[in-house]
Formats: structure tokens, sequence, C-alpha cells
DNA sequence: ATTCTAACA
DNA sequence: TGTTAGGA
């Protein structure tokens, strides 16, 4: 029931949606670490698909790749989950980081209320 | 056919 | 980013 362990990079982008370019670029950044074949070629296992998933999720969050690197080195996979595993300050970390957005937001929210008056008070526009 | 690295218009 | 060259 098992599906193929390894597989080269072409087999991976098909079952991730990812582009094999883009699976280059994440292992030069450290996202993943293949292993090579004796021709060169890059090696993948089975649970490098979840692993991709895992990557863009963290790239959803707005995470730069090397936070990501960090951040995968502290995480167990279980069926799929990511488990924190003995990375003090890690989750921390993250929470610092959510905060940090939250703040940006306000700030955004601020201009552009403030925006809202001045355009509020500006004469009407009529072109033509 | 597939992948690899490197480099270019 | 894409693409192409030149190999293995």
């Amino acid at each position: 029931m098992d599906a193929e362990s390894h597989m080269r990079i072409g087999a991976l982008s098909r079952r991730t949606g990812v582009s094999e370019w883009l699976l280059r670029y994440y292992e030069e950044q450290g996202l993943l670490h293949p292993q090579r074949r004796p021709n060169g070629y890059r090696q993948y296992r089975d649970s490098d698909v979840a692993a991709v998933g895992h990557i863009r999720a963290l790239l959803a969050a707005g995470l730069p790749t090397a936070v990501i690197a960090q951040v995968l080195g502290c995480v167990h996979d279980v069926g799929g989950r990511l488990v924190p595993e003995a990375c003090p300050g890690m989750v921390d970390h993250l929470s610092r980081e959510r905060a940090r957005i939250a703040d940006t937001i306000a700030h955004l929210g601020a201009a552009q209320r403030a925006l809202d008056d001045l355009l509020a008070a500006l004469p009407s526009t009529a072109d033509t």
C-alpha cells in the first residue's frame, strides 16, 4: 500500500504541484536535503512530500526561508502534524512574529482610516 | 526521456 | 525568472 518511498525531482514536483525550479531553490535555501544518486540526481524520500507541504504553509505564514529552515529542524512530523521538538524559544519566537504582524496590521488600519478622512474632505471628482 | 549545472538576452 | 547549452 506504500507508494514509492523515493523519487526524483520530477515525481516530487508532480506530487506536490511545486515546480522543479522551486524544489531546487528550496534545497539551496536549506529547506530540503535530498540525497544524491551516483549520477548526481536528487533522490527525495516519501516524507519530502509532506515536508514540501509544511514549507509552503510556513512560507504562506510569511516566514523567511532562513527561519523556516530553523523551524523544520525543530519539528517532528507525526502523521502530517508538526510537533515542536526540543527547541526552546521557537514557539515563543513564532508568537512574537505573530504579534509583530498584528502590530503592522494595526498601523496599516490607522493609515487607511487617515486616508479615508482625507478623501472624505476632498472635493468630489467630476472629470470629463 | 529525465535530470544536472551554469550562464545568458 | 525562463531558457538554452552541453553532459551524464
